[in-house]
DNA sequence: AGTTCCCGCCAATAT
DNA sequence: ATATTGGCGGGAACT
């Protein structure tokens, strides 16, 4: 009888704020749900007033919805450290959960583990690094290791730890890091140290591994779509026992619902009348400043965008955010106290910023709904040529530099966004197209 | 009936 | 030892 509070229970100090926003989504938007089941991104809260009884939804206690809520209550700049215990509460689900959602999340960058119980923020800036060596590492371990694949349930050649990069500290005085995560076995055993330790099944079967495998698919991938399934035998050897590949679909399941949430990956009906599959969308999509605020290239032929995306939906996640802005507007003079963590994001921030204001957006938070109308707005009809992305732009960064100047410009550039944002959610949602322009104003 | 995937038991790991 | 992390798969909600 202990466990059964951990659900019902909820509304912590945090949640406060929250609520407050979807008060303020509520009369921003017009009663227009079309159906009536609609996964709201608000905290789990025990139903504060109205819900109906509504008996149990597995939609409500979603890994997607659950990482959306996480996004609305950490991404913030403002915010540097984050306890797991902390937000489970605030997010009123188990400990376990936030294990989930935490490690995909670190996956991609937009965390990274400090200690135990403790993460540290870097949000979607750490994206566009991550992917980056993710495909690095993707790439490398196809020309060099394992050309071809053996069918079999061999040793995976998976390459170890993916977190190095080194906190470029320049004289600073940096005694934080104390965790060298390097996982290497203390005085191998007599004979070789060679060889992976045969008993890191545990890690090698990770989800953050498994999401990072996933990840790299898409992105040595031909082709950006791609169904659980295919994935799953991918990602595993060829043949395989049945309950093997079930678990690992499962996982992928969970993974994907997180990674829809935070709009890396969308759900697509593979052309019609066929098994769903996910389709990449972390390829920028313009990088000029012409239109396409909106995410993303057109769907491949006759993809019909999936209603069941968790952050995808239009509803109330974006309205959430508007409540926000309140500290949005404030200056976010950086390099203002010395703490070291916050320069550390800035820095990550400097040296992919720029991969970033191509015109997609990351998070839950954008206006998903006007990456379908964006089509039929007014983009040109014609073929797709691959739009250079955020790899090649940051390339150009230098892992030592450091210009605060820069870091600055960047930071506005987020704010502008957020501003504009704020803005969007404000107005009526039906507006979408022009306000696409006026981003961009906003940001030159 | 098949798909999607939440829940939480309980085993590795860390302290 | 206790506390954290987190595989794993049963089985229920949702097509």
């Amino acid at each position: 009888m202990l466990m059964a509070m951990a659900a019902s229970s909820s509304s912590v100090a945090e949640v406060a704020v929250a609520a407050a926003a979807a008060a303020a989504m509520e009369s921003a938007l017009p009663q227009h749900q079309q159906q009536e089941a609609r996964p709201r991104p608000m905290l789990a809260g025990g139903g504060a007033a109205k819900s109906r009884h509504h008996a149990y939804s597995r939609k409500e206690k979603s890994l997607g919805l659950l990482c959306s809520n996480f996004m609305v209550l950490y991404d913030r700049d403002d915010v540097e450290s984050i306890g797991l215990d902390e937000a489970a509460k605030s997010l009123g689900v188990e400990r376990r959960r936030i294990y989930d959602i935490v490690n995909v999340l670190e996956s991609v960058g937009i965390l990274v583990r400090k200690a135990k119980n403790r993460y540290t923020w870097i949000g979607f800036d750490g994206v566009p690094m991550a992917l980056r060596e993710l495909k690095e590492r993707a790439l490398r371990e196809k020309s060099g290791l394992a050309p071809l694949q053996t069918e079999q349930q061999s040793a995976s050649t998976m390459s170890d730890d993916e977190d190095d990069d080194k906190l470029g500290n320049p004289d600073g005085d940096i005694e934080n890091e104390k965790l060298s995560q390097t996982m290497d076995n203390p005085s191998d055993k007599p004979g070789a140290p060679r060889c992976r330790l045969r008993s890191d099944h545990r890690k090698e079967k990770s989800l953050g591994l498994l999401t990072q495998n996933f990840v790299k698919l898409f992105l040595t991938m031909e082709v950006d779509t791609i169904s659980l399934d295919e994935a799953a035998k991918l990602l595993l050897g060829e043949g395989h026992e049945e309950t093997n590949m079930r678990t690992k679909v499962r996982r992928l399941y969970d993974i994907a619902n997180v990674l829809s949430s935070l709009n890396l990956i969308e759900k697509i009906q593979q052309g019609d009348t066929r098994k769903p599959a996910f389709r990449w969308l972390g390829r920028a999509a313009k990088p000029s400043t012409e239109n396409s605020v909106t995410v993303a290239v057109p769907p491949p032929g006759k993809s019909v965008s999936n209603k069941r995306a968790f952050g995808t939906d239009i509803t109330n996640t974006d309205m959430l955010r508007s409540n926000l802005h309140s500290k949005i507007q404030k200056k976010a003079k950086l390099g203002e106290r010395g703490d070291i963590l916050k320069n550390c994001k800035v820095a990550v921030q400097s040296r992919l910023g720029q991969g970033k204001n191509n015109g997609f957006v990351y998070g839950p938070f954008h206006p998903a709904g006007a990456r379908k109308h964006e089509l039929d707005g007014g983009n040109k009809p014609g073929q797709r040529e691959r739009a250079e992305d955020w790899e090649s732009l940051s390339v150009s960064f230098r892992p030592q530099y450091q210009n605060q100047a820069l870091g600055d410009l960047f930071a506005h550039y987020v704010e502008a966004w957020k501003t504009w944002y704020s803005e969007f959610a404000q107005g009526s949602n039906s507006m979408q197209q022009h306000l696409g322009q006026s981003v961009v104003n906003h940001f030159l």
